[in-house]
DNA sequence: CGCCGAGTTGAACTGAATCAAGAAACGTGG
DNA sequence: CCACGTTTCTTGATTCAGTTCAACTCGGCG
């Protein structure tokens, strides 16, 4: 038994009764990946949703030039897959590989809708987090148009202090989409302001 | 009864009975939206999604410095609303204002979900249309991540030749995160290439 | 110990923004 | 249907944020 945070998620995030929770635990099998391996890779369809029991993935794309570029960090309590591949059985264009050594908990898609099916309140489940995933998209987005690296990266600092600590600054520039020599000066730049202060 | 292209939509992107379709359809109200004039604005809170039956919307936000950043088009066939705003409850950071006379039908969200709770298939079409929108947004952040301006303009023109036709150039370049002035140069640019080849 | 990936720094460069001015297109009222 | 003002589009000159390339440092790990 590892689930424990998927559990705390579940009560929390949800109005499944015990029992459902419980079904829903058991069948759901874990995985462990080790740092630096794959879960998904470009080209590949999709099949199954994670949620990160302990550790640390990234989900990221590479372009054409062979550059990297990371659309989500996952760490603890968080889920990762491509749901569009998921869902219309597409190839991928993603990578997802683990940062950390990573315990994860295989959530199964055909699983998923029939328990959807069959209980409301698993169908609401789904949908929050549906809507929460279009939401971060949406603010992303958003912030990607309107705001410069360095509005990026401080909003960013903000939202996941934790992160920044963890992960090479080379991938939290990946993922602000700037080069790692920018962020670099960008810290400096801040370091200094805030120093005079 | 004018919903002809949301009847159509549903009979191709739905398993619904056309009993239940039609319940759908005459529950629907529209609405006239003349051009210029706003059908959320943010801090409000967005209530209900709309499907465009004709005309075009545009879905945009405005930063501290009072610039606009073009989130999506919305022209016929399309939905639009702030759906995060929707199932969280929250005030809206967008405004949704029509660029063209529109009609469109006005989709209530707890009318969908009482549907989504009765119907199976009807939960999936819910289902399938977050997907889609979500692999939307995703491309759209992976695209702004990746892409120079030139490049998001001509995948622009090869993904909405139409919108390119109906909107004024600034409209586009709001979308792309760009300045209409570099716009008008990119376009500049890639008409003097063509010309010589 | 030696190496390799990560981070920093500098110098030159470039894509795009800004500011400003003029030309074209557009809609509206007379 | 024309005249007018208002957007929109273009073009030029300049600035600036962020990239690129290259060199050097540092820290960890085999």
């Amino acid at each position: 038994m590892i689930e424990i945070r998927f559990a705390d998620f579940l009560s929390s995030n949800s109005t499944l009764e015990p029992t459902l929770m419980e079904a829903l635990l058991n069948r759901c099998k874990n995985v462990h990946i080790k740092k630096g391996d794959f879960w998904l890779r470009a080209g590949e369809a999709c099949q199954q949703t994670l949620f990160v029991e302990n550790g640390l993935l990234r989900y990221y794309s590479i372009d054409d030039k062979g550059k990297e570029h990371l659309l989500q960090f996952a760490p603890e309590g968080w889920f990762v897959s491509d749901r569009a591949s998921i869902f219309f059985n597409e190839p991928s264009a993603y990578f997802i590989q683990a940062l950390e050594d990573t315990e994860a908990i295989i959530l199964d898609e055909s699983f998923m809708l029939d328990l959807a099916k069959k209980d409301v309140s698993f169908m609401e489940f789904n949908n929050k987090l549906l809507h929460n995933h279009i939401r971060q998209l949406q603010n992303r987005i958003n912030q990607l148009l309107s705001a410069s690296a360095e509005e990026r990266y401080l909003h960013f600092t903000r939202i996941y202090p934790d992160i920044l600590l963890r992960v090479p600054q080379l991938m939290v520039a990946s993922y602000l989409g700037i080069t790692p020599e920018s962020l670099s000066r960008v810290r400096k730049e801040l370091a200094q302001r805030n120093h005079k202060s």
